[in-house]
DNA sequence: CAGAAATTTTAATGGCGATTAAAATAATGC
DNA sequence: GCATTATTTTAATCGCCATTAAAATTTCTG
């Protein structure tokens, strides 16, 4: 009855849980859908889920966790690996869609923060304004060493972030299109960011 | 009891509903918002809605219904106004951000249409579908007559959908910065439209 | 295979929220 | 002011859904 996160089978199945939850909220809502609706992919009863989770509230919670982990992944390996702030840029927006839409499932977007209670709410809000201040010092780097233009760079992230947060209303499935917006989405995102011509 | 679109009063107090509406279903979603929570706004009683609206459902695809006119009227006026495609894409931006954290109130951004019922939703998709058409439709002009660099369109439209359609999610009221938003946003979301200078 | 631990299901409970009907109040025409 | 109509409220009803406790089943250990 008291399971360790680190017990394999137990952490499995949540991990499970999780993406169906993910998969569940994009789609529907954090209101909309019901334990039953989460279970339901999974074969299981809505009751079960309670094995694994405190409450509904615990599993969006663990949902945003688990997304803000994998976006903070996201950044962390394209400030490693890219040169240049546009760089890091195009490689971080590739890493986000690739967790967006590819293999290792959905990932929860965190558009219903304030559903969550107090203590939460405080910590996921803070771990998304860090993931939002990233990227924003991503694109400051990129501006004072050239290779971005010049810009609002709070407005300019809140675009770009918006465009890729969106994603999971118009993208249900689908392994072709998954693949194209894969290859697409983070060179139209970043296409705007390159300095004029005339400035270089 | 039997009151015609035409009644000023009755219409009036409809209107406020439906702005009060969009502005909750946008904060916490469809299923995230009760009755109360609008009435709250206005004033008024949940069953008073009711007077105004035959179910909770009547009441998002009324919000969406407006939504869309309001949409098809942006897209008009950029069409109709703007000289080439790039300049018809960043006027319709102006206009379409414009009315979303402009005066004109809250529009409701159509995040839910699968909570719709089938014969509203059908329609709702309809008009929705519509809409993504005449703004890619306006991308493909821009690239027939070269002020848009050659892109995928469908690709490219969603990318920029989502960027505005996501603004709800970070502004909450706030006449400053929604000033910001109106001055920066089609900048910045066209700037990734124009052709590179090598091309022209 | 026996027994213990882990996992899931069945079967309540309780509350919230949409909906409705009847009653109350406000507005309007005469 | 009176009668009629328009608007809103009060007071149910009903169903869905989160949550829980107890029972059943499966998995694991030896």
């Amino acid at each position: 009855m008291a399971q360790t996160a680190d017990d394999t089978r137990f952490a499995a199945q949540r991990d499970r849980i999780l993406k169906a939850a993910a998969r569940c909220f994009n789609e529907k809502g954090y209101s909309g859908t019901s334990l039953k609706d989460v279970s339901r992919h999974l074969g299981l009863t809505d009751a079960a889920l309670y094995y694994y989770v405190r409450s509904k509230e615990e599993l969006v919670y663990r949902c945003y966790l688990r997304a803000a982990e994998l976006g903070s992944e996201a950044v962390a390996r394209a400030v490693d690996e890219g040169q240049t702030g546009f760089e890091q840029a195009r490689l971080y927006l590739g890493y986000h869609v690739e967790i967006m839409v590819g293999e290792r499932g959905p990932v929860a977007i965190m558009s219903e923060i304030p559903s969550l209670k107090a203590p939460h709410r405080e910590e996921i809000l803070e771990l998304s304004r860090r993931h939002s201040l990233a990227f924003e010092e991503i694109l400051a780097r990129g501006i004072a060493d050239g290779s971005i233009a010049d810009c609002d760079v709070r407005m300019t992230g809140n675009a770009i972030m918006g465009a890729v947060n969106w994603i999971p209303k118009w993208f249900h499935g689908g392994t072709a299109l998954a693949g194209d917006i894969i290859a697409e989405f983070p060179d139209i995102l970043t296409r705007g960011l390159r300095p004029a011509a005339a400035d270089r």
